[in-house]
DNA sequence: CGCCGAGTTGATCAGGCTCAACAAATGTGG
DNA sequence: CCACATTTGTTGAGCCTGATCAACTCGGCG
Protein backbone atom coordinates (compact mmCIF):
# COMPACT_ATOMS: atom_id res chain seq x y z
CA UNK A 1 0.00 0.00 0.00
CA UNK A 2 1.32 3.26 -1.03
CA UNK A 3 1.60 6.18 1.36
CA UNK A 4 -1.10 8.77 0.61
CA UNK A 5 0.06 11.09 3.06
CA UNK A 6 -0.93 14.59 1.54
CA UNK A 7 1.47 16.75 3.37
CA UNK A 8 2.94 15.58 6.72
CA UNK A 9 2.30 18.35 9.49
CA UNK A 10 5.23 17.35 11.54
CA UNK A 11 7.83 18.24 8.74
CA UNK A 12 5.65 21.46 7.19
CA UNK A 13 8.35 24.18 6.91
CA UNK A 14 11.19 22.10 6.89
CA UNK A 15 14.18 22.07 4.38
CA UNK A 16 13.63 19.02 2.08
CA UNK A 17 17.61 17.79 3.64
CA UNK A 18 16.18 17.90 6.64
CA UNK A 19 12.95 16.90 6.57
CA UNK A 20 14.41 13.72 4.97
CA UNK A 21 16.65 13.34 7.24
CA UNK A 22 13.89 12.96 9.96
CA UNK A 23 11.57 10.60 7.73
CA UNK A 24 15.00 8.91 7.44
CA UNK A 25 15.27 8.33 11.21
CA UNK A 26 11.38 6.80 11.19
CA UNK A 27 10.57 3.35 12.12
CA UNK A 28 8.00 2.09 9.56
CA UNK A 29 5.29 -0.19 10.22
CA UNK A 30 2.25 -1.28 8.75
CA UNK A 31 -0.67 -2.99 10.87
CA UNK A 32 -4.20 -4.58 9.25
CA UNK A 33 -7.60 -3.08 10.11
CA UNK A 34 -8.81 -3.65 13.56
CA UNK A 35 -5.11 -3.91 15.07
CA UNK A 36 -4.13 -1.87 18.07
CA UNK A 37 -1.29 0.53 17.73
CA UNK A 38 -1.21 1.36 21.72
CA UNK A 39 -3.11 1.07 24.62
CA UNK A 40 -4.39 3.64 27.41
CA UNK A 41 -1.62 3.32 30.06
CA UNK A 42 1.13 2.41 28.24
CA UNK A 43 3.94 4.75 28.54
CA UNK A 44 4.34 6.50 25.68
CA UNK A 45 7.62 5.77 23.89
CA UNK A 46 7.31 7.02 20.42
CA UNK A 47 5.30 9.97 18.55
CA UNK A 48 3.14 8.62 15.52
CA UNK A 49 2.57 9.74 12.66
CA UNK A 50 0.02 7.99 10.21
CA UNK A 51 1.18 7.21 6.65
CA UNK A 52 -1.72 5.88 5.03
CA UNK A 53 -5.05 4.27 6.14
CA UNK A 54 -7.26 5.58 9.10
CA UNK A 55 -6.77 4.95 13.31
CA UNK A 56 -9.31 5.92 15.85
CA UNK A 57 -8.34 7.35 19.09
CA UNK A 58 -10.87 5.34 21.04
CA UNK A 59 -11.34 6.03 25.29
CA UNK A 60 -12.73 3.52 27.23
CA UNK A 61 -14.32 4.38 30.70
CA UNK A 62 -14.00 1.54 33.27
CA UNK A 63 -17.49 0.61 33.17
CA UNK A 64 -17.63 -0.34 29.15
CA UNK A 65 -18.91 2.47 27.76
CA UNK A 66 -16.76 4.31 24.96
CA UNK A 67 -15.74 7.24 23.14
CA UNK A 68 -14.08 8.20 20.15
CA UNK A 69 -12.11 10.51 20.63
CA UNK A 70 -10.45 11.15 17.34
CA UNK A 71 -10.37 9.47 14.09
CA UNK A 72 -6.67 10.36 12.80
CA UNK A 73 -5.97 10.82 8.89
CA UNK A 74 -2.63 10.31 6.86
CA UNK A 75 -0.01 12.97 7.82
CA UNK A 76 -1.38 13.93 11.27
CA UNK A 77 0.59 13.32 14.24
CA UNK A 78 -0.87 10.93 17.03
CA UNK A 79 0.83 9.46 20.54
CA UNK A 80 2.51 13.47 21.15
CA UNK A 81 2.57 12.40 24.87
CA UNK A 82 5.69 10.52 24.27
CA UNK A 83 7.35 13.95 24.23
CA UNK A 84 6.31 14.28 27.68
CA UNK A 85 7.63 10.59 28.65
CA UNK A 86 3.27 10.51 29.13
CA UNK A 87 1.38 7.55 28.91
CA UNK A 88 -0.84 7.04 26.17
CA UNK A 89 -4.34 8.43 27.00
CA UNK A 90 -5.84 6.71 24.30
CA UNK A 91 -6.49 3.45 22.60
CA UNK A 92 -5.10 3.47 18.86
CA UNK A 93 -6.94 1.21 16.69
CA UNK A 94 -6.51 0.96 12.72
CA UNK A 95 -9.86 0.75 11.15
CA UNK A 96 -7.98 0.01 7.84
CA UNK A 97 -5.01 -2.08 7.25
CA UNK A 98 -2.04 1.25 7.70
CA UNK A 99 1.31 2.06 7.60
CA UNK A 100 2.84 4.57 10.32
CA UNK A 101 6.04 6.27 10.80
CA UNK A 102 7.12 6.32 14.72
CA UNK A 103 9.72 8.05 16.31
CA UNK A 104 10.90 7.26 19.67
CA UNK A 105 10.74 9.84 22.08
CA UNK A 106 14.56 10.43 22.60
CA UNK A 107 15.30 11.28 19.25
CA UNK A 108 12.31 13.05 18.57
CA UNK A 109 13.46 15.58 21.16
CA UNK A 110 16.94 15.90 20.21
CA UNK A 111 15.52 16.27 16.68
CA UNK A 112 13.84 19.19 17.90
CA UNK A 113 16.57 20.55 20.02
CA UNK A 114 17.68 20.89 16.67
CA UNK A 115 15.25 22.21 14.31
CA UNK A 116 12.40 23.50 16.86
CA UNK A 117 10.22 24.12 13.82
CA UNK A 118 8.95 20.32 14.20
CA UNK A 119 8.17 21.50 17.87
CA UNK A 120 6.11 24.46 16.23
CA UNK A 121 3.99 21.81 14.07
CA UNK A 122 3.15 20.13 16.86
CA UNK A 123 1.95 22.33 18.42
CA UNK A 124 0.22 23.52 15.34
CA UNK A 125 -1.72 20.17 15.25
CA UNK A 126 -2.73 20.04 19.36
CA UNK A 127 -3.54 23.30 18.94
CA UNK A 128 -5.97 22.17 15.98
CA UNK A 129 -7.18 19.04 17.96
CA UNK A 130 -8.08 21.38 20.72
CA UNK A 131 -10.21 23.19 19.05
CA UNK A 132 -11.89 20.04 17.52
CA UNK A 133 -12.50 19.28 21.16
CA UNK A 134 -14.30 22.93 21.56
CA UNK A 135 -16.20 22.57 18.77
CA UNK A 136 -17.50 18.85 19.76
CA UNK A 137 -17.47 20.27 23.47
CA UNK A 138 -20.44 22.68 22.06
CA UNK A 139 -22.21 20.15 20.03
CA UNK A 140 -22.48 17.81 22.70
CA UNK A 141 -24.00 20.44 25.20
CA UNK A 142 -25.93 22.37 22.48
CA UNK A 143 -27.30 20.13 19.98
CA UNK A 144 -29.18 17.71 19.14
CA UNK A 145 -28.69 14.35 18.14
CA UNK A 146 -29.67 14.52 14.53
CA UNK A 147 -27.06 17.91 14.27
CA UNK A 148 -24.14 15.66 15.91
CA UNK A 149 -24.72 13.32 13.72
CA UNK A 150 -25.32 15.75 10.85
CA UNK A 151 -21.68 17.31 11.69
CA UNK A 152 -20.15 13.88 12.35
CA UNK A 153 -20.89 12.61 9.10
CA UNK A 154 -20.02 15.68 7.58
CA UNK A 155 -16.30 15.85 9.04
CA UNK A 156 -15.62 12.16 7.59
CA UNK A 157 -16.85 12.99 4.42
CA UNK A 158 -14.31 16.26 4.52
CA UNK A 159 -11.68 14.06 6.11
CA UNK A 160 -11.86 10.81 4.52
CA UNK A 161 -14.27 11.02 1.73
CA UNK A 162 -13.32 9.19 -1.49
CA UNK A 163 -16.02 10.25 -4.82
CA UNK A 164 -17.88 6.48 -5.24
CA UNK A 165 -20.02 6.52 -8.41
CA UNK A 166 -22.84 8.39 -7.17
CA UNK A 167 -22.47 9.53 -3.78
CA UNK A 168 -19.01 10.02 -1.26
CA UNK A 169 -17.57 6.86 0.46
CA UNK A 170 -16.03 7.01 3.71
CA UNK A 171 -13.14 4.02 3.19
CA UNK A 172 -13.93 2.03 6.17
CA UNK A 173 -16.31 0.13 8.19
CA UNK A 174 -18.27 2.84 10.40
CA UNK A 175 -21.10 0.80 12.21
CA UNK A 176 -23.99 2.67 14.15
CA UNK A 177 -22.11 1.72 17.52
CA UNK A 178 -19.44 3.88 16.31
CA UNK A 179 -21.60 6.85 15.24
CA UNK A 180 -22.78 6.50 18.79
CA UNK A 181 -19.62 6.50 20.54
CA UNK A 182 -18.40 9.67 17.90
CA UNK A 183 -21.36 11.67 19.16
CA UNK A 184 -22.16 10.52 22.32
CA UNK A 185 -25.63 8.70 21.73
CA UNK A 186 -26.56 4.99 20.99
CA UNK A 187 -26.93 2.59 18.81
CA UNK A 188 -30.92 2.14 18.42
CA UNK A 189 -30.74 5.69 18.01
CA UNK A 190 -28.29 6.39 15.82
CA UNK A 191 -29.98 3.56 13.75
CA UNK A 192 -33.50 5.35 13.66
CA UNK A 193 -32.07 8.61 12.48
CA UNK A 194 -29.57 7.23 9.53
CA UNK A 195 -32.57 4.88 8.88
CA UNK A 196 -34.64 7.64 8.07
CA UNK A 197 -32.18 9.49 5.71
CA UNK A 198 -31.63 6.37 4.11
CA UNK A 199 -35.25 5.77 3.23
CA UNK A 200 -34.84 9.78 1.98
CA UNK A 201 -31.88 8.36 -0.58
CA UNK A 202 -29.41 11.07 1.25
CA UNK A 203 -27.06 8.04 2.19
CA UNK A 204 -26.76 4.49 1.43
CA UNK A 205 -24.80 1.82 3.00
CA UNK A 206 -22.16 -0.47 0.55
CA UNK A 207 -20.57 -3.34 2.03
CA UNK A 208 -20.63 -2.54 5.30
CA UNK A 209 -19.37 1.23 4.60
CA UNK A 210 -20.80 4.41 4.33
CA UNK A 211 -21.44 6.36 1.29
CA UNK A 212 -23.45 9.72 1.01
CA UNK A 213 -25.14 10.90 -1.61
CA UNK A 214 -26.77 13.96 -0.81
CA UNK A 215 -24.00 15.43 0.48
CA UNK A 216 -25.71 18.52 0.75
CA UNK A 217 -28.84 17.18 1.85
CA UNK A 218 -26.99 15.94 4.94
CA UNK A 219 -25.44 19.69 5.50
CA UNK A 220 -29.26 21.11 5.33
CA UNK A 221 -30.03 19.35 8.17
CA UNK A 222 -28.19 21.77 10.59
CA UNK A 223 -30.29 24.52 9.07
CA UNK A 224 -33.70 23.59 8.59
CA UNK A 225 -36.16 24.40 11.19
CA UNK A 226 -38.36 21.34 10.83
CA UNK A 227 -39.39 21.08 7.83
CA UNK A 228 -39.28 17.46 6.63
CA UNK A 229 -42.23 17.24 9.18
CA UNK A 230 -45.34 17.53 8.12
CA UNK A 231 -46.79 18.48 11.35
CA UNK A 232 -46.43 21.88 12.72
CA UNK A 233 -44.82 21.63 16.22
CA UNK A 234 -42.51 23.90 17.41
CA UNK A 235 -38.76 23.63 16.81
CA UNK A 236 -37.06 22.08 19.57
CA UNK A 237 -33.69 23.68 19.28
CA UNK A 238 -31.74 24.77 22.42
CA UNK A 239 -32.45 28.26 23.18
CA UNK A 240 -29.69 31.02 23.47
CA UNK A 241 -30.14 33.14 27.00
CA UNK A 242 -27.70 36.40 26.97
CA UNK B 1 -1.41 42.19 43.74
CA UNK B 2 1.81 39.95 43.99
CA UNK B 3 1.97 37.35 41.63
CA UNK B 4 1.05 34.06 43.45
CA UNK B 5 2.26 31.76 40.02
CA UNK B 6 3.50 28.61 41.81
CA UNK B 7 5.93 27.68 38.86
CA UNK B 8 4.97 29.27 35.38
CA UNK B 9 4.77 26.03 33.17
CA UNK B 10 6.34 27.64 30.33
CA UNK B 11 9.89 28.32 32.15
CA UNK B 12 9.71 24.48 33.16
CA UNK B 13 13.36 23.18 32.85
CA UNK B 14 15.14 26.38 32.23
CA UNK B 15 18.36 27.54 33.68
CA UNK B 16 17.70 29.97 36.04
CA UNK B 17 18.99 32.90 33.63
CA UNK B 18 17.24 32.16 30.70
CA UNK B 19 13.99 32.04 32.77
CA UNK B 20 14.69 35.41 33.73
CA UNK B 21 16.07 36.49 30.37
CA UNK B 22 12.10 35.37 29.14
CA UNK B 23 10.91 36.92 32.34
CA UNK B 24 12.40 40.05 31.60
CA UNK B 25 11.05 40.03 27.99
CA UNK B 26 7.46 40.18 29.09
CA UNK B 27 5.17 43.03 28.84
CA UNK B 28 2.95 42.91 32.13
CA UNK B 29 -0.70 43.84 32.35
CA UNK B 30 -2.92 43.63 35.17
CA UNK B 31 -6.65 43.79 34.40
CA UNK B 32 -10.02 43.94 36.67
CA UNK B 33 -12.23 41.99 37.31
CA UNK B 34 -14.59 40.91 34.34
CA UNK B 35 -12.13 42.93 31.83
CA UNK B 36 -12.08 41.21 28.16
CA UNK B 37 -8.51 40.33 27.75
CA UNK B 38 -8.68 39.43 24.28
CA UNK B 39 -12.00 38.61 22.15
CA UNK B 40 -12.39 35.11 20.00
CA UNK B 41 -11.52 35.92 16.12
CA UNK B 42 -8.93 38.22 17.11
CA UNK B 43 -5.70 37.83 15.50
CA UNK B 44 -3.74 36.30 18.11
CA UNK B 45 -0.64 38.77 18.95
CA UNK B 46 1.21 37.31 21.55
CA UNK B 47 1.50 34.44 24.26
CA UNK B 48 0.33 34.71 27.50
CA UNK B 49 0.32 33.34 31.27
CA UNK B 50 -1.90 34.29 33.87
CA UNK B 51 0.60 35.72 36.65
CA UNK B 52 -1.91 35.95 39.14
CA UNK B 53 -6.45 35.94 39.54
CA UNK B 54 -8.39 33.52 37.26
CA UNK B 55 -9.27 34.15 33.99
CA UNK B 56 -12.42 32.24 32.13
CA UNK B 57 -12.25 31.09 28.39
CA UNK B 58 -15.63 31.49 26.87
CA UNK B 59 -17.23 30.65 23.69
CA UNK B 60 -20.02 32.09 22.76
CA UNK B 61 -22.15 30.47 19.71
CA UNK B 62 -23.93 33.17 17.03
CA UNK B 63 -27.34 32.04 18.63
CA UNK B 64 -25.79 33.21 22.23
CA UNK B 65 -25.17 29.96 23.95
CA UNK B 66 -22.13 30.15 26.12
CA UNK B 67 -19.55 27.23 27.08
CA UNK B 68 -16.84 28.03 29.44
CA UNK B 69 -13.79 25.97 27.94
CA UNK B 70 -11.36 26.31 31.00
CA UNK B 71 -10.87 28.32 34.17
CA UNK B 72 -7.19 29.34 33.34
CA UNK B 73 -4.98 29.46 36.83
CA UNK B 74 -2.29 31.41 37.90
CA UNK B 75 0.81 29.78 35.87
CA UNK B 76 -0.62 28.46 32.97
CA UNK B 77 -0.01 29.23 29.33
CA UNK B 78 -3.03 30.95 27.17
CA UNK B 79 -3.82 32.26 23.86
CA UNK B 80 -1.05 29.91 22.33
CA UNK B 81 -2.58 29.90 18.99
CA UNK B 82 0.03 33.34 18.86
CA UNK B 83 2.54 31.13 18.12
CA UNK B 84 1.44 30.32 14.48
CA UNK B 85 -0.27 33.89 14.07
CA UNK B 86 -3.58 32.27 14.50
CA UNK B 87 -7.17 34.08 15.59
CA UNK B 88 -7.89 33.76 19.30
CA UNK B 89 -10.74 30.86 19.18
CA UNK B 90 -11.91 31.77 22.79
CA UNK B 91 -13.09 34.88 24.54
CA UNK B 92 -10.71 35.31 27.81
CA UNK B 93 -12.11 37.05 30.38
CA UNK B 94 -10.68 37.96 34.04
CA UNK B 95 -12.94 36.52 36.83
CA UNK B 96 -10.78 38.75 39.03
CA UNK B 97 -8.33 41.31 39.11
CA UNK B 98 -5.43 39.80 37.69
CA UNK B 99 -2.04 40.02 36.08
CA UNK B 100 -0.70 38.57 32.81
CA UNK B 101 2.48 37.95 31.06
CA UNK B 102 2.52 38.79 27.34
CA UNK B 103 4.95 37.84 24.82
CA UNK B 104 4.32 39.08 21.25
CA UNK B 105 4.10 36.12 19.03
CA UNK B 106 7.17 36.95 16.88
CA UNK B 107 9.50 37.02 19.87
CA UNK B 108 8.23 33.65 21.60
CA UNK B 109 9.20 32.17 18.36
CA UNK B 110 12.59 33.51 18.09
CA UNK B 111 12.98 32.72 21.77
CA UNK B 112 11.78 28.75 20.76
CA UNK B 113 14.16 28.80 18.65
CA UNK B 114 17.11 29.17 21.03
CA UNK B 115 15.72 27.28 23.65
CA UNK B 116 13.20 24.58 22.55
CA UNK B 117 12.67 23.60 25.95
CA UNK B 118 10.21 26.10 25.87
CA UNK B 119 8.29 24.67 23.21
CA UNK B 120 8.10 21.41 25.21
CA UNK B 121 6.39 23.26 27.77
CA UNK B 122 4.16 24.58 25.67
CA UNK B 123 3.58 20.96 24.07
CA UNK B 124 3.25 19.38 28.00
CA UNK B 125 0.47 22.45 28.51
CA UNK B 126 -2.00 21.67 25.25
CA UNK B 127 -1.14 18.19 26.10
CA UNK B 128 -2.60 18.37 29.81
CA UNK B 129 -5.99 20.75 28.10
CA UNK B 130 -6.56 17.79 25.79
CA UNK B 131 -6.51 15.05 27.88
CA UNK B 132 -9.11 17.28 29.96
CA UNK B 133 -10.72 18.12 27.26
CA UNK B 134 -11.21 14.57 26.15
CA UNK B 135 -12.76 14.14 29.77
CA UNK B 136 -15.15 16.15 29.65
CA UNK B 137 -16.31 14.87 26.49
CA UNK B 138 -16.49 11.20 28.31
CA UNK B 139 -18.44 12.84 31.21
CA UNK B 140 -21.14 14.49 28.67
CA UNK B 141 -21.76 11.92 26.77
CA UNK B 142 -22.33 9.80 29.34
CA UNK B 143 -23.06 10.92 32.97
CA UNK B 144 -25.43 12.73 34.37
CA UNK B 145 -25.76 16.29 35.21
CA UNK B 146 -25.41 15.73 39.36
CA UNK B 147 -22.43 13.94 38.40
CA UNK B 148 -21.24 16.26 36.32
CA UNK B 149 -21.53 19.39 38.83
CA UNK B 150 -19.84 17.16 41.42
CA UNK B 151 -16.60 16.79 38.79
CA UNK B 152 -16.76 20.61 38.01
CA UNK B 153 -16.89 21.82 41.94
CA UNK B 154 -14.13 19.28 42.74
CA UNK B 155 -11.62 20.73 39.75
CA UNK B 156 -12.74 24.21 40.89
CA UNK B 157 -12.19 23.28 44.52
CA UNK B 158 -8.58 21.50 43.62
CA UNK B 159 -7.22 24.54 40.84
CA UNK B 160 -8.36 27.65 42.75
CA UNK B 161 -9.85 26.49 46.40
CA UNK B 162 -8.31 28.20 49.50
CA UNK B 163 -8.72 27.18 52.98
CA UNK B 164 -11.62 29.36 54.72
CA UNK B 165 -13.09 29.21 58.17
CA UNK B 166 -15.10 25.97 58.20
CA UNK B 167 -14.32 24.93 54.30
CA UNK B 168 -13.09 25.44 50.89
CA UNK B 169 -13.78 28.38 49.14
CA UNK B 170 -13.20 29.63 45.01
CA UNK B 171 -11.94 32.82 45.33
CA UNK B 172 -13.71 34.49 42.86
CA UNK B 173 -17.69 34.24 42.04
CA UNK B 174 -18.95 31.51 40.08
CA UNK B 175 -22.47 32.01 39.53
CA UNK B 176 -25.30 29.29 38.16
CA UNK B 177 -25.21 30.04 35.09
CA UNK B 178 -21.16 29.71 35.02
CA UNK B 179 -21.73 26.53 36.19
CA UNK B 180 -24.25 25.39 33.81
CA UNK B 181 -22.00 27.00 30.90
CA UNK B 182 -19.03 24.81 32.52
CA UNK B 183 -21.50 21.44 32.62
CA UNK B 184 -23.35 21.74 29.56
CA UNK B 185 -26.71 22.25 31.00
CA UNK B 186 -28.82 24.93 32.48
CA UNK B 187 -29.65 27.66 35.28
CA UNK B 188 -32.38 26.15 36.48
CA UNK B 189 -31.38 22.42 36.98
CA UNK B 190 -27.88 23.49 38.47
CA UNK B 191 -29.37 25.71 41.29
CA UNK B 192 -32.03 22.70 42.25
CA UNK B 193 -29.19 20.40 42.50
CA UNK B 194 -27.00 22.77 44.09
CA UNK B 195 -30.09 24.05 46.57
CA UNK B 196 -29.98 20.39 47.63
CA UNK B 197 -26.50 20.01 48.48
CA UNK B 198 -26.92 23.69 50.24
CA UNK B 199 -29.46 21.84 52.82
CA UNK B 200 -27.57 19.17 53.33
CA UNK B 201 -24.83 21.77 55.03
CA UNK B 202 -22.57 20.55 51.50
CA UNK B 203 -21.88 23.94 50.71
CA UNK B 204 -23.00 27.29 51.15
CA UNK B 205 -22.75 30.64 49.24
CA UNK B 206 -20.70 33.35 51.02
CA UNK B 207 -21.11 36.97 49.62
CA UNK B 208 -21.32 35.56 45.58
CA UNK B 209 -18.68 33.02 46.29
CA UNK B 210 -18.79 29.40 46.74
CA UNK B 211 -17.82 27.68 49.21
CA UNK B 212 -17.37 23.80 49.79
CA UNK B 213 -18.14 22.88 53.68
CA UNK B 214 -17.89 18.98 52.93
CA UNK B 215 -15.47 17.97 49.93
CA UNK B 216 -15.33 14.65 50.55
CA UNK B 217 -19.44 14.94 50.78
CA UNK B 218 -19.78 15.98 47.26
CA UNK B 219 -16.74 13.56 45.79
CA UNK B 220 -19.02 10.51 47.29
CA UNK B 221 -22.17 12.24 44.79
CA UNK B 222 -19.72 10.56 42.10
CA UNK B 223 -20.09 6.64 44.03
CA UNK B 224 -23.14 6.32 45.32
CA UNK B 225 -25.47 4.39 43.68
CA UNK B 226 -28.71 6.25 44.72
CA UNK B 227 -28.61 5.56 48.41
CA UNK B 228 -30.42 8.63 49.09
CA UNK B 229 -33.30 7.00 47.45
CA UNK B 230 -35.32 4.88 49.84
CA UNK B 231 -36.75 2.69 46.98
CA UNK B 232 -34.91 0.39 45.41
CA UNK B 233 -35.18 0.68 41.64
CA UNK B 234 -32.82 0.11 39.72
CA UNK B 235 -29.51 2.26 38.79
CA UNK B 236 -29.92 4.55 35.53
CA UNK B 237 -26.17 4.70 34.83
CA UNK B 238 -25.37 4.63 30.98
CA UNK B 239 -24.87 0.89 30.45
CA UNK B 240 -21.79 -0.93 28.98
CA UNK B 241 -22.12 -2.71 26.01
CA UNK B 242 -19.04 -4.60 24.51
C1' DC C 1 -27.80 -24.21 6.44
C1' DG C 2 -27.69 -22.33 10.65
C1' DC C 3 -24.99 -19.27 13.55
C1' DC C 4 -23.56 -14.70 15.02
C1' DG C 5 -22.82 -10.04 15.20
C1' DA C 6 -24.91 -5.88 13.56
C1' DG C 7 -28.92 -3.32 12.63
C1' DT C 8 -34.02 -2.36 13.01
C1' DT C 9 -37.88 -1.17 15.32
C1' DG C 10 -41.48 -0.71 18.90
C1' DA C 11 -42.80 0.51 23.60
C1' DT C 12 -41.87 2.81 27.64
C1' DC C 13 -40.16 6.11 30.66
C1' DA C 14 -37.44 9.60 32.95
C1' DG C 15 -33.80 13.11 33.15
C1' DG C 16 -33.52 17.41 32.53
C1' DC C 17 -34.95 21.39 29.48
C1' DT C 18 -38.43 25.00 28.85
C1' DC C 19 -41.44 28.42 30.42
C1' DA C 20 -42.70 31.36 33.83
C1' DA C 21 -43.52 33.64 37.96
C1' DC C 22 -41.55 34.73 42.26
C1' DA C 23 -37.92 35.64 45.85
C1' DA C 24 -33.39 37.14 47.26
C1' DA C 25 -29.39 39.53 46.86
C1' DT C 26 -26.66 43.19 45.11
C1' DG C 27 -26.07 47.79 43.69
C1' DT C 28 -27.51 52.85 43.09
C1' DG C 29 -28.99 57.19 43.95
C1' DG C 30 -31.08 60.16 47.02
C1' DC D 1 -29.20 54.53 55.54
C1' DC D 2 -33.31 53.39 53.11
C1' DA D 3 -36.21 52.65 48.68
C1' DC D 4 -35.92 51.22 44.15
C1' DA D 5 -33.87 48.96 40.10
C1' DT D 6 -31.41 45.21 38.38
C1' DT D 7 -29.50 41.07 38.40
C1' DT D 8 -29.31 36.45 40.07
C1' DG D 9 -31.27 32.51 42.06
C1' DT D 10 -35.49 29.50 43.37
C1' DT D 11 -39.14 26.76 42.41
C1' DG D 12 -43.21 24.64 40.16
C1' DA D 13 -45.52 22.32 36.07
C1' DG D 14 -45.36 20.23 31.83
C1' DC D 15 -43.40 18.01 28.20
C1' DC D 16 -39.89 16.27 24.76
C1' DT D 17 -35.78 14.06 23.40
C1' DG D 18 -33.46 10.37 23.57
C1' DA D 19 -32.05 6.33 26.63
C1' DT D 20 -33.38 1.76 27.84
C1' DC D 21 -35.21 -2.72 27.18
C1' DA D 22 -36.31 -6.20 24.24
C1' DA D 23 -37.69 -8.82 20.40
C1' DC D 24 -36.99 -9.54 15.78
C1' DT D 25 -34.57 -9.27 11.14
C1' DC D 26 -30.87 -9.23 8.10
C1' DG D 27 -26.46 -10.16 5.92
C1' DG D 28 -22.19 -12.76 6.01
C1' DC D 29 -19.54 -16.50 6.96
C1' DG D 30 -18.01 -21.09 8.33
Amino acid sequence: MPDDVGTIGLLAGLAPDIAADLLGQAQRRTVCADEVLFTAGEPARSVHVLASGAVKLVQTTPDGAKVIVKYVRPGEIFGSPALLDKFYPTNAIAVTECAELQWPSELMRTFIERHPRVALNVIGDLEERLREMEGRLRDLSKEPVEHRLARAILKLVGTFGRQAGDGVEIPFPVGRQDLADLIGSTLPTVSRTLRAWETQRQIRRHRRRLVIADVEAVARVLYEETPPEPKPRRSHRRAARR
